[in-house]
DNA sequence: CCTTTATATAACTATTCGCTTATATAATAA
DNA sequence: TTATTATATAAGCGAATAGTTATATAAAGG
């Protein structure tokens, strides 16, 4: 066991909030650039109160942040969260999922909140 | 992303799976001593179907593997999954669980499975 | 053979989960 | 101010989850 090691139950509820696809790509995406939920709501194809409903669970459980920036608000990964180094590990077997931000981009969607 | 990149929706599965306290320390065991159904009762204090139904999930998933010895039935960790490394990296952050197979050792519950 | 031990499975139940719709809050723009 | 845009929250619903009890299977020992 390291040093960092984290209670299991705590690791098993972090875990399990990772269990689910659409927030386990929300924070891979996370890794690579900043997102607001009207983002998410196109990558996703879903509502905006079912985005809301899983960036919450995220920022309860300390794994990303928010910033609010005029009306948009800005959900970036919370590197100081004690869990930061077991996601960061995790986030290495996950194929990149840029291609969804590009798509956003080439749609014209991107800048809408920037 | 690495060569060995999982597929998001399938890691998202196997991360549901573990995120659960039972099957997480049971994993965490695994990694370090093969074990069986009436070990895991005994570590759990729960009953015999709760122990059978993780390890079935486990063994759907390709995350362990059983082995008849006897009457018993070892699990083991599956290396050859293609997610073992990905569970090897989690396993890193948890804290050892040791201690859960030395208890039974000292109350002589140990044995009744070899 | 019958009994015991280890494990699996099926049916049931209470809880949790993720979505929906409707509504509230907050910032911006007209 | 009023309208628009972005986000949050609450209530409700169907599906999934983890446990229970009861029963089935399978090996070992007498």
């Amino acid at each position: 066991m390291s040093k960092t090691a984290i209670d299991i139950q705590r690791a098993a509820n972090v875990l399990k909030l990772l269990g689910d696809k659409t927030r386990l790509t929300m924070i891979k995406i996370l890794d690579n650039h900043d997102a607001c939920v009207c983002e998410f709501v196109e990558i996703f194809k879903t509502s905006q109160p079912a985005i809301s409903q899983h960036v919450r669970k995220l920022k309860d459980a300390g794994l990303v942040r928010e910033t609010r920036r005029g009306q948009w608000i800005i959900y970036s990964l919370n590197k100081d969260s004690e869990y930061f180094p077991l996601v960061k590990d995790l986030l290495l077997h996950l194929p990149n999922q840029d291609f969804r931000l590009k798509e956003l981009e080439e749609q014209g969607l991107r800048i809408s909140c920037e």
